[in-house]
DNA sequence: AACAATTGTTGTCGTCAACAACAATATTTC
DNA sequence: GAAATATTGTTGTTGACGACAACAATTGTT
């Protein structure tokens, strides 16, 4: 090693390596061997972070033909089903800050999914509505959010996955 | 409004409010009001999401006193369960990347918690291992690690995280 | 009218995943 | 055994994201 700035790996460059170097001259591929995750298994946050990336990626993939992540469709789908709702409100009903909340709209906006309406009772904030063109598209990515949907069946069993619903539905 | 730059917020300054429009005159505290999810109950992602927010969020104040995080943590226990890993085989099991598990590693051989020991069988590796010292502290974390479980299953129900556990081990 | 609170906006900071590029070293192939 | 290829650790960049702080415009309170 030691490559362009080697001096962390120097610190300790003697000892002995150690028993059980999982990488000895039996190289017979590292990652196939078992390496155990000792106290890691039992944790719920560890399960839940690795399900989390892989349910976040294949929702990705799934709606990559639309270009929709997870957080804008999470958004069209609040403002689908609550129009006129300000700024304020769909941040606070998603859990996501009102300062990013902003960029996010000015994405959809730019896409003309979604209209910021000047709310005539309150005129500092806006009414969200989605446009026609929001609306037709949403139905679309609901269609492609199902299949989705169907792929987390498959991955973990349909039972399994509405015992996770109804697990997590205090948290939705 | 129209503050600073109001460009995005004129785009459309004029059309009709829209029906419904859920902060009417009656604004009897708009947080309170339901706000309906639609489409958004019934995805596991979402409610995975805000789960995974909640029990991180938990866990680094669980274990703030001691200065250690979920991905943290996770290093230390694998390291600890299979000394003499190297940084691929680590980064390859927790499904970080080796770019990022050198910072981690950094940070934790400068808390001087872990050791890059130079493999003698393959010189471009470090075979991982935990510090005198960083045994002791893990014995440590683990029961503060214990303690944020515990907190986990007061808030969704020592049952229901069993279930959670089976379910998604797959992924662990 | 004076003061405090709210809303949308902009900006900064730190974390994180996904890449790309690189030097040193190891492995493979001819 | 030399040349081509792959791997390991490292550095850097980019973009998404949460947490703040500050601000102008507006609203509510006293």
């Amino acid at each position: 090693m030691s490559n362009r700035a080697a001096q962390p790996a120097l610190k300790t460059p003697v000892s002995a390596n150690g028993k059980r170097g999982g990488n000895g001259k039996a190289r017979d591929q590292e990652q196939n061997i078992e390496i155990g995750l000792d106290g890691l298994v039992g944790h719920a946050g560890y399960a839940v972070r690795r399900f989390q990336i892989w349910i976040f990626q294949d929702f990705i993939r799934t709606l990559a033909a639309v270009d929709i992540k997870p957080t804008q469709y999470s958004v069209l789908t609040v403002i689908g089903a609550n129009p006129g709702l300000s700024q304020m409100a769909v941040a606070k009903r998603l859990g996501i800050e009102r300062a990013r909340l902003v960029h996010l709209l000015d994405s959809l906006e730019d896409r003309k999914l979604v209209r910021r309406v000047q709310s005539r009772t309150d005129r500092r904030s806006h009414a969200l509505h989605l446009t026609a063109r929001g609306e037709a598209s949403l139905r679309q990515f609901k269609l492609l959010a199902a299949e989705h949907e169907r792929h987390v069946a498959e991955k973990i069993g349909a039972e399994n996955r509405e015992q996770l619903l109804r697990i997590l539905a205090p948290f939705t």
